[in-house]
DNA sequence: CCCTTTGATTAGAGCGCTTCAACACTTTAT
DNA sequence: ATAAAGTGTTGAAGCGCTCTAATCAAAGGG
């Protein structure tokens, strides 16, 4: 910068303001500056800037799994708002490691960013005291623990319990009684759906047959369990699983071991991603406005900084999807 | 951080070695300086920190596509290798589109990045020209066009032309003649297959045949192609498309023409995604070693900051994958 | 013709940290 | 005892930028 304001024959302080684009600087001085910049190659330091200016800018994102193209689209659609908000932001990968999130979280808050964006995050409300009172913090599709009632924090979530009731109805009104329900584990949105798969299940008057197993969130989650309840006495006729990606699992489970769907088992996943979508799956399940998730993510977070103080709980509603994998179930023989 | 240091009765100095674990601090002050440093909830400013150091500790990253699963796993390769080589990374999305890669790219230049990797960049030479002699540039699973000859600029790739000639020595080794390209367009690694596509053709003695069409990068890119060719008056046994999205965009397409695969139209993608291994999909495609691409090219930057001055090519060796979308072609009538 | 106003420019302090040279204090060698 | 060497600690400069307040030049008003 030094350099620049040297060449052009000003001072620093000029320099700075014509590359903040400041009005107050005559056309002349502007071009020279300009010139002389581009002539150097010179480039604005931003940590300089940032430290300067006491402010960066930047939100900090913390994904549970970059792989899972749910939050993917959910990261998409932050990065979109937060650019027309000329916020940049910083994405870090979680890898559903909690201790690796908590690393991230400690990082991005170094990192002096203005506002965190937690996606999919399994941190529970005691992990975010000491941050929320640091920087601005949005939970996005999922509900920490204890986050309900953490005035700092605002929630954008797709009614998870509402979804799993809506699977169920769907279920039911097919005919089916024995439906399981392999859900997400310690995932942060598992138990959400387990109570809204509960919930449906006594609805529907089949409260006795409720069963819930351990499963995860990806494919090989799937696998043990559907070895397991093929070889029990009465096998379920329907599998509600987590999300999409276990319910790929457990299609292909299913698939090796003969069993048909829908005819013999009907299937539905959870979060309508692009897989869902491919005809060959033709995955019935829930949608969640990816996109609008991570746009009201941002603005949460922009209206804080502008001062708002109360929490704020935004829960979207859950759709359901029917494709080709669900159907009445087989007749008794 | 002056806080901490009142409260500790020590210098400033003194908190910055005990924060940056120097080994010549008496064990007396550090406990006293870590004590306060919590009681406090003092947290480093990274951007002063790097300031003042003149380093960043920072990788930059750009990536094609998020959502695209391949690329993906690639940036959590780079993760893993950043990682344990004390490096974080900043991910930054260019969305298939050119322009934000070129804004992005300069974006990390301005943080001061300390290498830079290019994941399925759509960058060309020129655009690199200014950026390599600032920093070390790794491009990786893409080939620019003028990266080959570029002094500065690494690459880390997998031999693209290598594995189209695999498809098409499988398909042509099945039967097949009349097989189609549906190509990656412009994006970067679409040219050196549609190059191996041509030359396997030429080498079974079908160069006549060639037929390569545009496509894109996903799965709608495929539909207009398919409807094209199947109203063809020959329309082609094989269909080899150009990677595992736009491949489950065939199948779409085709499963809605009614044509069978792999009975009627045998079909191959390219990566090896995990959707290529679902068993409804259970595609034939071929695989590029994702996490060696992405350690790989941490390691090359490393080796740039430990003063390597000449470029370095890895070209990796592709593996066909041999699944259920290919058989012989059906019997002609 | 001098004083005020306006607009353009600049000096300089400060952002939060690191780091080097200097300092005070011990320990060991002489 | 004194010098030399080693430990632990600190003052102060400096990283590249921004921004306030001060300065300067030009224009307008009386």
């Amino acid at each position: 910068m030094e350099d620049v304001a040297e060449r052009a024959n000003v001072s620093r302080a000029l320099v700075s303001l014509v590359i903040n684009g400041s009005p107050k600087v005559s056309e002349q001085k502007r071009r020279r500056v300009l010139e002389a910049a581009r002539a150097l190659g010179y480039r604005p330091n931003l940590m300089a800037r940032s430290l300067a200016q006491q402010r960066t800018r930047i939100i900090g994102v913390l994904v549970n799994d970059l792989r899972n193209p749910f939050f993917a689209e959910v990261v998409e659609g932050i990065e979109t708002a937060a650019e027309s908000g000329e916020f940049g932001i910083v994405v870090l990968n979680g890898r559903r490691d909690r201790s690796r999130e908590l690393s991230a979280v400690e990082t991005l808050v170094q990192l002096q960013v203005e506002g965190l964006a937690l996606v999919g995050a399994q941190l529970d409300g005691g992990d975010l005291d000491e941050i929320t009172d640091i920087v601005p913090t949005v939970v996005v599709a999922s509900d920490l623990v204890g986050s309900v009632d953490h005035p700092g924090v605002d929630v954008i979530v797709t009614d998870g319990r509402r979804g799993a009731e809506l699977v169920v109805e769907h279920l039911a009104a097919l005919g089916h009684e024995r439906i399981l329900h392999i859900d997400g584990a310690h995932n942060a949105s598992a138990a959400e759906r387990r109570q809204g798969y509960r919930r449906g299940m006594e609805a529907a008057g089949l409260g006795g047959l409720v069963d819930v197993r351990a499963g995860g969130d990806d494919e090989a989650a799937a696998f043990a369990v559907i070895d397991e309840v093929l070889a029990s006495p009465a096998p379920p006729t329907a599998v509600f699983a987590f999300n999409d990606l276990l319910a790929a699992g457990v299609l292909d489970r299913l698939d090796d071991a003969g069993v048909s769907v829908p005819a013999d088992v009907s299937l539905v996943g959870f979060d309508n991603t692009f897989i869902a979508a491919l005809h060959h799956l033709a995955l019935t399940t829930v949608n969640q406005p990816r996109l609008t998730m991570g746009e009201m993510a941002v603005a949460a977070l922009l209206e804080r900084l502008n001062g708002r103080d109360e929490p704020v709980r935004h829960t979207l509603e859950p759709e359901l999807v029917v494709r080709g994998t669900t159907g009445p179930p087989p007749e008794p023989r």
